[in-house]
DNA sequence: TTAATATACGGAACAGTGTTCCGTTTCGTC
DNA sequence: GACGAAACGGAACACTGTTCCGTATATTAA
């Protein structure tokens, strides 16, 4: 990776001092936007929460997705560090996937309206479900991978499926109790087992 | 149900005759519209189609969701009454869960951003869902029952989150190849076979 | 047939949001 | 302190949902 040239945290040189302040604060600004009203928020609301103007927000975050990718880049990273951790740690590889699609799924439906934005259609959402699916898929492939190869999991499933299958599963209006994406995960995760016996 | 108090299809007396013939047009203009662009598709541009105003469209249909429920009306009917008919003709009652969900995912898939409508929580849409689920999950319920009785699933799972799980599953960017909503939701239905037996 | 009335219609008008554009301000440098 | 480039702010435009009311039409009564 080029070393700075993301919208990460470093202040870039070369960066007028003004414009990475504001680059910081709307970060900030939309991290707190996003926790209360998603990730749809208004880009309004967003712009006077950090005192900038509408040009401002677009020129640092051309598009939606660019500055979701930049709040949630960390978390993302995180996510697809552990999973090699996980590889080692975790009993078998079978167990490393399980507790993996956790991380994740914690990560997605802790997030207002993030796994409906990943496939939404929406203009501006393409790049979001682009960077996820880039970042995360090879690592959930490996884990996969490592589980057909210790025999736990049936082969023929591919990564991309799976981490779609699982976001979607995400998607909801949120907290109605009759609904946890995590029992349906759990029953697709059973799915993948391999019956293998008769 | 009350006779003819509905949007369907019998004139109801009472109503003006161009009224009628109205709500009839709309229904046909929306029809097409839901292919090309969608459940989404903007209001106008079914007002265009229809050679109608504003106004006419939403007296008749107050909600978007009153318009999409008219218009599919009819094959979610179709899809509600075949579950107890699978459960006769299908060789178990797993085959006719299966079968019926077969139905249902083929429903969704044809039908653009209609998964999607279904769990947004945009305004309009609430109805959608409300509809769809008072109607089917009772006939999910009744097939899933039927399958943990011949003991061919394991109990536990609810028909109503199964069939949010499949509807999730059903969303996306169409036809991407590498995504088949099938493929997920058949091992959402291997997930809910063979009981833990250990 | 015509007049009266209720009903329905059309589309302008308003509101919320995304996106662009450009005159003005501020920073960094000489 | 002055100058040029970079960045800023927010007005303006486009698109869509939704409401409202003056007008047109169907229906019924005379």
């Amino acid at each position: 990776m080029s070393p700075e040239s993301q919208s990460g945290e470093v202040p870039a040189r070369s960066k007028r001092a003004d414009a990475v302040r504001n680059q910081q604060t709307l970060l900030a600004a939309a991290a707190e936007v996003f926790v209360t009203s998603g990730v749809d928020a208004p880009i309004r609301e967003i712009a006077a929460r950090a005192g900038v103007g509408m040009g401002t927000i677009y020129r640092h975050f051309p598009t939606r997705a660019d500055l979701v990718v930049a709040v949630y880049r960390h978390q993302v990273e995180a996510c697809a560090e552990a999973g090699p951790n996980l590889l080692d740690s975790a009993g078998s590889p079978l167990a490393a996937l399980r507790q993996w699609v956790d991380l994740f799924v914690d990560f997605l439906v802790t997030k207002h309206g993030l796994a409906n934005a990943l496939q939404s259609d929406s203009s501006g959402f393409e790049a979001l479900h682009a960077y996820f699916l880039d970042r995360l898929v090879p690592v959930c492939e490996q884990l996969l991978d490592a589980a057909v190869d210790a025999g736990e999991v049936r082969p023929g499933t591919h990564a991309y499926e799976l981490m779609r299958g699982i976001g979607n599963l995400c998607i909801g209006r949120d907290s109605d109790p009759r609904y946890d994406p995590r029992r349906l995960v759990e029953l697709l995760l059973q799915g993948l087992q391999r019956p293998q016996s008769s």
